[in-house]
DNA sequence: ATCCTTATTAGGATATAATATCAATAACAG
DNA sequence: CTGTTATTGATATTATATCCTAATAAGGAT
């Protein structure tokens, strides 16, 4: 038996859809428990995770701060107010947004930051020969 | 008077210089007490920080896991082996990188994560007004 | 060179975010 | 219905980073 479809699931992840504003993991658990006060930090977490791991839901890293979520998985962007925490999304191209943005968005753009993730080399070898 | 000259400054700048593996904040303080044990960690985190915010480094955050810090601060973009954890540096222009990075690196890219730090409208007008 | 002001530091305590642990629960295949 | 085992709830623990405060020292003024 590989994965299970539990009530706590389809609650979190609805939850998540319900969320326009790209919470944090502690927001999804507060909304949650407010409807349903039995299920536990640790199950919200570990679906978040799963969400995130399967490609059902973005995970969006902050700068001295807790992990926020969005449950819009279409390539898009974040823009992050170092002020006051709150995340907005950006829908355009890339190549010098940046700049594009502090003209057009009324943002004051200070920095950015891209990181991929995935497999080096090394690790996909040894996962290769694990599998084989 | 504004700034002062610390050694602890130009030591745990020049010891992150002298590290190209993308350390973690801890990895520097381990380096730097390796030669100054008296240099506590709160002191590194400090100093990186305001490298950080001053443009003289660049943070990058990692799911699930520490900051790295990198020297280099012409613009470039990292890639975060999954498995081993490892940081990479990526130079090229980011339109479609995810695609190119693994045809071409031998990476295998599993997602990635743009994220814009700046100020909000909001948060620039309250700026303003208490500036002026 | 010496004094003064105050930015900075050392070291430990504390805060915050996220994960590990494990017994109890419940999904679902047979 | 029964058995297997993925999942959960509750709490403990870890990991990462910051806060606090007395002591230190940078660098301007004398």
């Amino acid at each position: 038996m590989q994965e299970r479809n539990t009530l706590q699931k389809r609650i979190v992840h609805e939850t998540l859809i319900s969320m326009c504003n790209h919470p944090t993991a502690d927001e999804v658990v507060a909304e949650v428990q407010s409807s349903y006060p039995s299920i536990s930090r640790a199950t919200v977490y570990r679906i978040l995770n799963k969400l995130a791991d399967s490609g059902e839901a973005l995970r969006i890293r902050i700068n001295n701060g807790a992990d926020h979520f969005d449950h819009q998985t279409f390539p898009h962007y974040h823009v992050h107010c170092s002020v006051c925490g709150k995340v907005a999304d950006v829908a355009m191209p890339v190549e010098e947004l940046a700049d594009m943005l502090s003209d057009t968005s009324g943002y004051k753009i200070l920095g950015y930051s891209l990181q991929f993730d995935g497999l080096c080399p090394e690790c996909m070898k040894v996962e290769e020969e694990r599998g084989a």
